[in-house]
DNA sequence: GCTTGACCTTCCCATGATGGGAATCTCCAT
DNA sequence: ATGGAGATTCCCATCATGGGAAGGTCAAGC
């Protein structure tokens, strides 16, 4: 039984799609385990280390915040987790995903709306900043940005 | 012929929706002009430079950025623009935000999809789990998780 | 006039996730 | 032994925003 193969910070970070700087990171905020050291001070890191880098780099893609993921891993771990638990995290994180794209698409129609009406050209009259001064009634389309109190979630 | 009204820094957020914070912020960065000051240091705004925080107010609503805000500014005092500027920095805008909408959206969707496939009961199996485990055929809906290598723009 | 409270000023720090880069040390192959 | 690749820590930057401290100022009421 030979010992488990150990990798340096950068084999960990191309297999798990983690950058050695952000593996770095994790582990000073707590979200991972530090790995072993070398007598030099070296990283390396086991099989089920990079697991766990690859499991928050999935988790990254999906949009999920350090601050989730650091619940998830524990749910991960505990083999009686309710999958109710997950299941929860991973719906209340599609409700914010989803407010989050409405609110940019809603954005995005508004201003794409605004630039239909706009010429292009080389003349200066221009919809689009008539909407940003705040000209009334220039374009009732855009009437919601006034009063708009929130961008973010 | 009166003066013109001049309100300070409280007002000028007020009337504006632009934080007191975020005022001394956009001056600090020279995003506006400096207003004029008392003896004693205190801001004070005319109607003008209330309206330009509107204008500031509005397009950060509509997600540009403080640099895209600088040019927008600048065209909206450019009183020879070519509406051609404004419209291709809006559209620009525009493609960044349905680009990101749309990541956002996809997120959402695969998420969902996992968790549609998730009990939710007080067993630990969990589909949603397992993806992110990288669990190999366990649910290759997710199977695009592995090689993902953005997330922001 | 003096107190009080609301408002202003500047300055520093924090967020969240990531990257850049400097200075320094270590490992391995020639 | 030397050189270069790669490791370490530490500081700084991003982007837009807010919190809060320490201190100065103004106006209203007594």
């Amino acid at each position: 039984m030979n010992a488990e193969p150990l990798v340096t910070i950068r084999r960990a970070a191309e297999a798990s799609g983690v950058s050695a700087k952000m593996i770095r990171h994790y582990e000073q905020i707590g979200l991972i385990r530090p790995p072993v050291r070398s007598e030099a001070g070296y990283r390396f890191y086991a099989g089920a280390d990079v697991q766990t880098l690859a499991f928050v780099h999935r988790a990254r893609a999906l949009g999920f915040s350090l601050d989730e993921i650091r619940r998830l891993l524990a749910l991960w771990q505990d083999r009686d987790r309710p999958s109710a638990e997950v299941k929860a995290l991973a719906l209340r994180h599609v409700a914010a995903l989803e407010a989050k794209a409405a609110l940019l698409q809603d954005m995005g129609r508004t201003l794409r709306h605004l630039a239909t009406h706009c010429h292009g050209d080389h003349r200066p009259e221009c919809p689009i900043i008539d909407a940003l001064a705040g000209a009334e009634g220039a374009h009732p389309d855009a009437a919601h940005l006034d009063g708009a109190e929130q961008i973010g979630e």
